[in-house]
RNA sequence: GGUGCCAUAGCUCAGUCGGUAGAGCAACGGACUGAAAAUCCGUGUGUCCCCGGUUCGAUUCCUGGUGGCACCA
């Protein structure tokens, strides 16, 4: 596996590993799945696709609906499947719960129908958030005093799991890893900091440049969907919108990529099984050094 | 050249009737188990422009600088 945050550089790394070894790429990344945000998520380009093969890149629609639980099902099948004709094979991404998916399992809970997402929306939209603690407070007991309760979404999800499974969402809730007929190498990529940020930058600049204006405009009729909920493409919906300039747009889109890299960093950080390698260190060198942890 | 206003955190600014200061944004740290590039939580980081004066004590009041803005010449 070879993780890190957005800018450090995964791709151009993996894909001269997976020359270097003979293997193919999967792709652990919640927005490069999509088709068509390309530019927007510095998706690997087609000539980069030639090199070398890569799963789980520009699968999906974005109005498709998709999970970490999805993506352990069918990477791990997938990984399987190669490791009949690969000894390796590259996992490469930074979508932290996807990694973890895969690694570790998540645990078994039942898919949330619609209709009741649907139900549980409208009554936050109209009540709030209180309604939907208080039920959860009587379902869920246990989970209601672990739970972060300024965080919708959490209490959102667990009382969805709760109607939907009859049981409380904590008992759902093993925590237990999963044993994976494989052997799990991690490598992590990082950067000084300030390279890393100015990294970040200049890649959002290059974005602007290869037109990342017309693939969000392509997206702007659909810009409630999920899968666009994403940086680099919310903020030119709201410049869309009339709500603010274009320079802003860019500022802000550059300014969230350093939010996110900076929270992958965390993330990651409290994983002790990550090897970690700085790119900024001139004297390293990377192929060989993750070659001699495999 | 004259007059007036301003100078406080990285930025925009508030404030201290004299007891060394606080908001927003940014930044930094953290949480995270089926939407995760999502969602949420925490933290103030400061020659209060400079020299001097008054004062037990000055970022605050006063003199003089410096810089910025506005108006008048």
């Amino acid at each position: 596996v070879l993780l890190g945050p957005t800018g450090v550089g995964k791709t151009d790394w993996s894909i001269l590993l997976a020359e270097k070894i003979g293997c193919p790429i999967l792709s652990a990344d919640s927005r490069q799945i999509y088709k068509g945000m390309t530019i927007g998520t510095a998706a690997p380009t087609g000539e980069q696709l030639n090199r070398v093969k890569h799963y789980f890149v520009g699968k999906l629609s974005p109005d498709e609906y998709y999970s970490a639980s999805l993506f352990e099902d069918e990477a791990v099948e997938m990984i399987q499947d190669l490791h009949k004709q690969h000894d390796t094979v590259i996992m490469s991404g930074g979508s932290m719960l996807y990694i973890d998916a895969v690694c570790n399992g998540i645990d078994e809970i039942p898919t949330v129908d619609d209709a009741l997402r649907l139900e549980i929306q409208e009554l936050y939209k109209k009540e709030g958030i209180d309604p939907i603690r208080n039920q959860l407070r009587l379902l869920d007991p246990e989970f209601y005093n672990v739970v972060d309760l300024k965080n919708p979404k959490r209490i959102i999800h667990a009382l969805e799991i709760c109607l939907m499974s009859g049981k409380p969402y904590s008992l759902l809730r093993t925590n237990k890893k999963k044993p994976r007929p494989f052997r799990i190498v991690k490598v992590g990529f990082n950067r000084d900091r300030d390279e890393l940020y100015s990294r970040i930058n200049q890649r959002v600049d290059i974005m602007i440049q290869d037109g990342l204006l017309e693939e969000a405009r392509g997206f702007y009729p659909n810009r409630q969907l999920n899968s666009l909920n994403t940086v680099g493409y919310k903020e030119l919906f709201d410049y869309f919108d009339g709500n603010n300039t274009l320079e802003y747009a860019i500022d802000k889109i550059k300014q969230h990529s350093r939010n996110y890299a900076r929270k992958q960093i965390t993330w990651f950080k409290r994983d002790k099984d990550i090897n970690w390698i700085n790119l900024s260190d001139p004297n390293i060198n990377v192929l060989d050094t993750i070659e001699s942890l495999l």
